[in-house]
DNA sequence: TATGATTGTTTGATATTCAAACTAATTGTA
DNA sequence: TACAATTAGTTTGAATATCAAACAATCATA
């Protein structure tokens, strides 16, 4: 149990660190965190339809609806209608939001190397190989 | 560029799924995210002031008197006064608040064995290894 | 065409957070 | 010692986040 302990608390250590850093990141943009997640899964996945997207977010279509709306407002993203289906909206990143999308990318990469510099090469390889076991297999 | 990259990815979607796992366990109690948090800083770090649980929690001292606030209406914690300096109170958990953050240290256990069971005994090694090094210099 | 399902919005309520103003207590200094 | 500056924590006012439930519009189908 004493193994399974030490690796609990540094996996929770990691996350935690991560996740202040994440936040510190986002602070520095005009963007909430909830804005900031939608441009993330937008960015990454393509336009996409209201409840999809509030799928991804994990939050339901009502607050995904308040999100929209102040991305929109900002000039973040917009609404384009369906012609085969009138109730369905495709929310699309704006210019504005695919370049804040790639500032927020490009973070992310600074972070990755300034992980990357404390490790040897060997252990790279190692942190790859075992972080796509355990995304693919764990959660 | 390239490696670079791939390992970006699995960080931040490693980061996604610890974070929507962790909303998903609290969900389950009848907290919310900030006062586990809060709870999780107090069983972890013992008693405290206000101004060392809001640094803790990255929040500023406003925010962390709600939240306490809470936390003792629910019977959680409680804040103690000093003797010494009467402009201090220490929050301790009280009871409820030690069962709370035995319970949830449980669940964290459980994620990590959830994680461990798709290692080998070596990736394992290899992972305590590399978090140790990245949580001591990388952030 | 009527009925039921789906998509998204609105509404009302509660929670979260911050900055700034404020109170109380302590410390430094003249 | 008295007064100014600092520190700890709370309160206030405003913006954001979130949900469940009710709702409107559209679609699918029987």
């Amino acid at each position: 149990m004493d193994s399974l302990d030490e690796l609990t608390h540094e996996l929770f250590t990691f996350f935690n660190g991560f996740s202040s850093w994440e936040n510190s990141v986002i602070k520095t943009s005009e963007l909430s965190v909830s804005e900031a997640h939608a441009i993330e899964i937008l960015g990454t996945h393509g336009q996409m339809k209201m409840k999809t997207l509030a799928g991804h977010l994990g939050v339901t279509t009502g607050t995904t609806t308040v999100t929209v709306d102040r991305l929109e407002k900002k000039d973040y993203a917009r609404r384009e209608s369906v012609k085969e289906d009138r109730r369905i909206h495709l929310i699309t990143l704006t210019q504005k939001g695919q370049q804040a999308f790639a500032e927020h990318h490009q973070y992310h990469s600074n972070l990755t190397e300034q992980i990357l510099s404390v490790l040897s090469s060997e252990e790279n390889e190692q942190l790859i190989n075992i972080l796509k076991k355990i995304n693919a297999e764990a959660f």
